[in-house]
DNA sequence: TACTGGTATGAATCGGATA
DNA sequence: GTATCCGATTCATACCAGT
């Protein structure tokens, strides 16, 4: 398997991608979240938003966590609207959200032109408590196909995840667990190309490329971009071993 | 504890309702779901849509099942803005919904004055594959609070929910689990009020009683309004047992 | 290997101080 | 007042080291 990995924004060099050239479209947009008043949201970085101040890691920041509802919702439906044209007819859209913006992107992804046909919750175990009242401790994972479904695929699929955020080795701090990420892959057909305009650390890729998808990444933060080539490369060179055997 | 169970239309008694006379609002309404164009929705009952067209059950219809999207928002929106008048400070509501109208009823709860404060899934794991694609295994509670939430309590709740719905002994087509609406009518402090303007069965005022809260419930429906009213009796008689012992 | 005990942390949240 | 910012908080879980 192959993957190209482009590095600037999303939506420029989305717009440079031919028509119907991808299988699925599985990818995690910054949430854009978090906080009472616009001014948080917009104002504040990912890590000041999402990392708990005394935590030991240094994960680096990532860009995009500045636009207010309003254009969150426009900019997330051009993206996806691109995603749209790039895809083929029976694709499927996967796009990550928090419980704050599932509307918002439920709403994005229908005015792209897709079929919304479900909302799938990842629960993760280890999750802040909430003193008062229910804690937050799950993702969801809005999904839609471009025409309908393609039903003549022996395919089963779950409706929910349970996993753990990665801890150990983790490179990202809004990283993926690549066995959700590798059953999320298996939308897409075998030998298809899956697409994520928000590479970040590239688990997206990985489990792409381990369940024998192609793949198609963009990044704009150069440190990810670079993060994301060394974990494909790896996967490639670990497949080749794989298949060679330890004694070749 | 005590119960009261009014027969009517869930907005017209719940216009009735004192002032700041609940401390919990905890309610699944008819999801008007199910099709995807209007007619399928609209045009059809509650047991042509949800269940399976051979069931061998005998479960009666339930009534509201035939709102489009636009005035299913309003028609929710008008309840819980009267369901909020009923309300005291720091009172939560809890409202399910399925994944196509989650949207609509976070709209509906803001609108209507409560402060959204999250989305909890509930994991269904008996429910069917979906061919093609991920099924469908998840039910959506959204809620929020009027004013602020009580940090005071001493009270860290779940932030999501896994369990199957009631088969044994079921005699509502949506009838919920009875541990997990014990689980949520703790949002509820102990011996306040809970209201559910949708009792159908009366799960959720069984799960009040039992947690050692008041229950207020509104059914339409006479057949289950007389559902409700023998379960909920039998649950104070078996309270009275309960405390007497077998021996008394 | 299986278990135990110690420790760090989470796509937060909120009250209250500061500007 | 209003907007912004700072930092305390909370526990189930995951990981690690040691037996």
């Amino acid at each position: 398997m192959t993957y190209t990995l482009h590095r600037g924004d999303a939506l420029t060099v989305l717009k440079s991608l031919p028509d119907e050239s991808v299988n699925a479209v599985i990818t995690d947009p910054p949430y854009n979240s978090g906080g009472r008043a616009s001014a948080d949201r917009t104002g504040r970085t990912a890590r000041a938003k999402y990392v708990t101040s005394n935590s030991a890691h240094d994960l680096a920041d990532f860009p995009g966590e500045n636009r207010d509802q309003r254009s969150y919702r426009s900019w997330l439906t051009e993206l996806l609207t691109e995603a749209y044209r790039a895809s083929t007819e029976h694709a499927v859209a996967v796009v990550f959200s928090d419980w704050r913006q599932e509307p918002t992107t439920s709403d994005a992804l229908q005015m792209a032109g897709w079929t919304w046909s479900g909302t799938i919750p990842w629960i993760k175990p280890a999750s802040r408590p909430r003193k008062g009242g229910f804690k937050q401790s799950a993702e969801f994972i809005t999904w839609g196909v471009k025409g309908s479904l393609d039903r003549t695929r022996d395919l089963y699929l779950p409706g929910h995840f349970i996993a753990s955020q990665p801890r150990k080795g983790r490179v990202h701090i809004t990283q993926k667990p690549v066995e959700v990420m590798q059953q999320l892959v298996q939308i897409c057909p075998e030998g298809g190309t899956v697409l994520d305009p928000f590479t970040g650390s590239g688990s997206t890729g990985v489990a792409a490329l381990r369940e024998g998808r192609r793949f198609v990444g963009i990044e704009l933060s150069s440190h990810y971009a670079d993060v994301a080539e060394q974990r494909l490369r790896a996967e490639l060179t670990k497949d080749d071993f794989d298949l060679a055997g330890p004694e070749a």
